[in-house]
DNA sequence: AGCGATTGTCTCTTACAAGAGACGCGTGTA
DNA sequence: TACACGCGTCTCTTGTAAGAGACAATCGCT
């Protein structure tokens, strides 16, 4: 991470040793801030996104009076701030698919008590963009923000639906291909997945993610062939064919329903 | 606003002529974006933030890139992307506040009928952080977002409870103390309102914003004297003076109730 | 009290980003 | 067909912002 003491330049990215865009710090900073979910010290701040203090401190400073980050209460910690909140707020309102995803979301996840997302592709990764709980006992995790490697995902295979073999293969990394348990998929496999998914209308993965859940999924169109978005539930990976079939009925025709705008 | 014709050189603020911090430049284009509330063209930006075309450019694709902002369909138009969007719910999600303001504001308005708002001062603005519209057939004027003059409202004058004189003196500029109707209030007056509010506990304002409408408004505390936000209810002007009691009454019922955390 | 770690501020140098402007392309209109 | 206009990309120069590092002030630990 630190000293740029020269060596194999490893392939792809540079070596973040050198001098950085004042913007890009931001941009890591802003990032950083997501992951941690929580306010954070400018010291520490500086060493996560593995930039000079006296940089992260003038940085910050143009953020926290621009309002796009806030001092927590003791003024030593910083996190998001009330402009971004706006922003976020003017995103959703400029943007009708989103507006109504959350609601049908919600919707289904409480006619159905089970977990319910809505995805969509957030520069090239997959990103849960909504999230409703359920109602079941034990948590299924699934944060909104969250983002996962495509190939993990019955979602990710609806939403590269319509893609080149060479666009996918742009867009998942070898690291992306390797499931939690360790298993490797195979791309050709990953790219039947997707084909296959494309032409029946949903997907339905069983313990990828983890060895407990399934997901079924189904795509939101913004035109014909364009999947803009995926609307998802995960269950429990025991439930039964027959329930499982109804609730793929029901997530087709809502996301069939969000599809219809344009 | 204005054209940046040189001139006479106001007060304070720089001639936004020279070379600017790319930083700067990315502030006021989201600030930009935020007001125009849709997307727009890279040439229309450039020229709307002052900014050489050259710059913008590079600027915008950092952003989209770091998906920030995002290309309209056509691919020649850009507004806030969902990363912003993202960033949005982190904050709301680390501050209860917020989150349990919003469904209050929403509750409120549901029940009343009335538009219903929950207001922050935001770098030393007034902000309509939520607002949720009621039932009333005539549109009562109130965006998520908007910005007012401090001395325009009831909120404002709890908001600034408080603080000093000096202080306020500050935060209003000559500019905020014209109202909309052109009289022009005189800065003891809005002090000792401001005063008034602080006793009280609440506020009222009538034919402020503008004729037809007043403004209730109750003080949200994150600590005991400290003036976090403010609930408000915007009701016709002719409202009885009954049910104006008992709207204030719920009003700062409610506020109350938001107050207790830390 | 004594010591190391951290925090916020400041100064100075130089690598480099902001900006000016030219260019080629597509489009509308006279 | 010719012309004016807006878009997107590129190149080159120079003003300046990023960064190194020193500093005093606090904090926390023994």
């Amino acid at each position: 991470m630190q000293d740029g003491n020269a060596s194999a330049l490893s392939a792809g990215e540079k070596i973040s040793g050198s001098r950085e865009k004042g913007l890009n710090r931001v941009l890591e900073i802003l990032e950083f801030l997501h992951t941690t979910q929580r306010a954070i010290g400018i010291g520490d701040l500086a060493k996560g996104v593995n930039a000079p203090r006296s940089t992260t401190y003038t940085l910050v400073r143009s953020l926290v009076d621009a309002g796009l980050l806030e001092m927590e209460g003791d003024g030593n910690r910083v996190y998001f701030g009330k402009k971004l909140y706006l922003y976020g707020m003017d995103y959703v309102q400029g943007n009708d698919l989103l507006r109504r995803g959350r609601q049908e979301v919600d919707n289904l996840s409480r006619e159905t008590g089970e977990t319910s997302e809505l995805c969509m592709l957030q520069s090239g990764r997959y990103t849960i963009v909504h999230a409703s709980p359920g109602t079941r006992p034990f948590r299924i995790s699934s944060a909104t923000g969250l983002q996962i490697p495509l190939p993990w995902t019955a979602s990710g295979r609806l939403l590269l639906a319509g893609l080149e073999k060479a666009e996918i293969e742009g867009m998942v990394s070898d690291d992306d291909l390797v499931l939690p348990d360790g298993r490797k998929l195979r791309l050709d496999d990953f790219v039947a997945d997707i084909a296959k998914a494309r032409i029946t209308g949903y997907c339905v993965t069983s313990g990828l993610v983890d060895a407990y859940t399934k997901c079924l999924a189904a795509p939101v169109f913004s035109a014909p062939g364009k999947v803009e978005a995926t609307m998802c539930l995960v269950v429990p990976i025991d439930t039964s064919e027959g329930r499982t079939g109804e609730l793929i009925g029901l997530l087709r025709d809502r996301a069939a329903k969000l599809s219809i705008a344009g």
